[in-house]
DNA sequence: CAAAACTTTTGAACATGATTCATAATCCGC
DNA sequence: GCGGATTATGAATCATGTTCAAAAGTTTTG
């Protein structure tokens, strides 16, 4: 009796092209037009449809988001297995942030919509608990990073614990991705490359931890040849165009 | 003939009022559960009036953030003043910030949800103005402080802007502040003082820059000595209940 | 194979809440 | 106090998210 896979797989299937219809109407034309009505439409399927998949507009939504944190997860796999010092793969999950954002330029928007207590708490509660799932690998990875590095006797960790160093990039990262979409709050100050300060200001960052091996934070062009390193050592399939 | 400075200092009034109790009602009940009718009702007042005021519901959001802004610079102002090292008053700033979050705990959330696509397009292209506007001061701050440091030769700023090196203390402390609103995402860690923790990261973040009198980062003891004494010499009256 | 029982899909109807605008009230100069 | 200008009002309108009764489809039964 195999109807009630064959049941499931389409359903899912069905799942999944509803998000990944509505990830191209966001690509379209932004969250603002976004609508329940039009991401069934272009489904060819009744709204009716679309909500035995998702709870409210919000519930989908995490899910979108709950996706992109799986892909983002994948990248920080790539870095927790590329073979070379802590402190370089702390750099790398930077790099990945980077990439990712360049991928999915959409993405950290709806996340921080997505996050903002009016969508979040309009989510059913088993939506919200994926994503919460989908997150914790993340945290791990870079908590098993920072672990190392004290293994390693790289870093001192004194009274702090993994996590708590952690989250210092983890904050930076955010941070740097909210100041990005913050339209006209950087660009009044003409930052021309964003990500690429984001990673001298990790590196500032592990120097002030005393994260040995201790890096130039202040050399552009270091930090350069280092995220030409990290693309082609970990994601070179995911830029064609790196010189 | 007063009269039209009367009427518009009486509109000035209403207007205030308005934000007044819209803020109220989010304190009572979050920001979920807003709609205009009851903030023109609380007011004592037609709908029609409220929308004198504000082109839409997203349009107040925007101007009650643009009032936080204010106050929030209202701080950074008694820290650029403040007389000591620009060391110390870069990690004042955060403190300034720490206390901004206690005094105005729902602040954050809000300026997350108004920096989203969906409701900073949604509102009038004045009120953005007046918030960018607003926000400019604080990233002077910030600026000037560097600038003095580097003045000062605490710090060697090198191929950096000032604002470049800025932006880094800024990311962290936006990232924290997103983190410790993003429900679920930190607890799963237990991180008891976030702020805390964000001056140390600051302190971390300076010292990797090289920003001099070198600070340690990891020694919580030291760093809660640091914020008493930028809490009883520049908060002082904020804090009726600092030990 | 046809009918019954069950499941899934549909989209018009509904509910909510933001926004408008015709009307009523108020104000101001004379 | 009067007439015209300004402002306030809130019921009506509109936009969208959501529901649910009916239709269509599928599986089981005799």
């Amino acid at each position: 009796m195999g109807t009630k896979e064959r049941r499931q797989r389409q359903f899912a299937e069905r799942e999944q092209l509803f998000l990944d219809t509505a990830r191209h109407l966001i690509e379209e034309g932004g969250l603002l037009p976004l609508q329940m009505t039009r991401i069934a439409e272009a489904a060819e399927y009744a709204v009716g449809t679309l909500y035995q998949h998702f709870a409210s507009k919000e519930d989908l939504l995490v899910a979108l988001t709950t996706e992109g944190v799986r892909e983002h997860g994948a990248l920080f796999q790539r870095v927790r297995d590329w073979n070379a010092s802590p402190r370089d793969r702390m750099v790398a999950l930077g790099v990945a942030d980077m990439l990712f954002v360049r991928r999915h330029p959409q993405y950290f928007r709806i996340a921080q919509y997505v996050f903002c207590e009016v969508v979040w708490g309009a989510a059913s509660a088993q939506r919200r608990q994926e994503m919460l799932e989908a997150n914790e690998p993340l945290g791990e990875i870079v908590v098993s990073i920072v672990e190392e590095a004290v293994a390693a006797g790289d870093l001192e960790p004194r009274n702090m614990a993994p996590m708590e160093l952690a989250i210092g990039s983890w904050a930076l990262v955010v941070g740097t991705h909210n100041l990005v979409h913050a339209e006209g709050v950087l660009s009044d100050f003409d930052v021309r490359e964003p990500y690429l300060l984001m990673c001298q200001h990790i590196q500032a960052l592990l120097n002030g931890y005393g994260w040995k091996p201790c890096a130039d934070a202040l050399d552009p062009a270091a930090m350069r040849a280092l995220i030409d390193r990290i693309i082609s050592e970990v994601f070179d399939d995911l830029c064609p165009n790196h010189g």
